[in-house]
DNA sequence: GTCTATAGGCTGATAGAC
DNA sequence: GTCTATCAGCCTATAGAC
């Protein structure tokens, strides 16, 4: 995907339409604006992500929920890499697609729990900004999807892991 | 930094000049293209980063050279908050600063040492991405830097470290 | 539905007065 | 050093022929 490549902002419709072989024109046939463009692309993994959240926030055992949403994440990350590599990335992207920035809030605060310590803090954050990562880093998109899988459960079971507060 | 706010492709040289209160063409008198500005923007970080690189390159023991970078990372990350959020986000910047993005590569190379299986390849990988976290999370920009330096320390010593294969 | 043509705005960048 | 004025080029978006 051109937008992942270059950025959203980078991306012009008309190096859009030229990949798709019709013209810019054709293409506002059937999308009003680039914002449509671009949060139409995202949408699946927005869709997603937003059920993810949905389905954790009525979990109010921590742990259990950490758990549910590490995994979550991982199969996310893993099934729609090349979108995770621009919505966590691009801030051009994040504009385009409404709620996502507040989705990624909500996120980072249903896997912080209340009040949470800063070395965990720290360590969400982390986690959250690193699942771009194994999406972007051109010698990991060689690995099977499912060393990646296992590769991002790992790590987020460690550092998401409430247990781990000291 | 408007830079990180918005992306170096979104912040236009008008916005910049009307930042500081001067026109575009006094701009043009210190800098002769917006990759100058960029490159002159990241320059300290980039010269931090490399000297970090260069001195980690002679040491052969990898468990060693790991920490060095590790304790490296940390301390970079923090002193240059704002402009990690830039480098390792946009890829505008990465194409404005000539060997960023080999300077990555390379620092990924003597993190992983020979043929790393691939759970500390994804390690890894999250562990770089990860460092734009806590820069760019409003919610840990008021942690003191003492925080977040010991919390990507602690994440780090734990992602990279090599005897955590299995 | 897809095209051509074009409007109107903003961009990075330059030339020349002060 | 900073200004005004201006350039060509690209952008998003629209209007209207086919």
């Amino acid at each position: 995907m051109l937008f992942a490549q270059k950025g959203v902002h980078a991306t012009s419709l008309q190096v859009i339409a030229r990949e798709l072989g019709v013209t810019k024109a054709a293409i506002y046939y059937h999308f009003k604006t680039k914002h449509e463009i671009v949060a139409a692309v995202l949408q699946p993994a927005m869709d997603d992500l937003q059920q993810l959240v949905r389905s954790a926030e009525t979990e109010t055992c921590l742990s259990r929920r950490v758990e549910a949403l590490v995994r979550g994440l991982a199969r996310e990350a893993v099934k729609h890499r090349d979108i995770y590599s621009v919505v966590l990335t691009d801030v051009a992207a994040r504009e385009a697609v409404a709620g996502a920035q507040s989705l990624m809030d909500e996120l980072s605060s249903l896997l912080l729990g209340e009040d949470p310590p800063a070395s965990r803090r720290v360590r969400v954050a982390m986690f959250l900004a690193g699942l771009v990562g194994p999406a972007t880093d051109p010698h990991l998109r060689v690995l099977p999807d499912e060393a990646i899988h296992a590769g991002i459960l790992e790590v987020g079971s460690h550092l998401v892991d409430p247990g781990e507060d000291t």
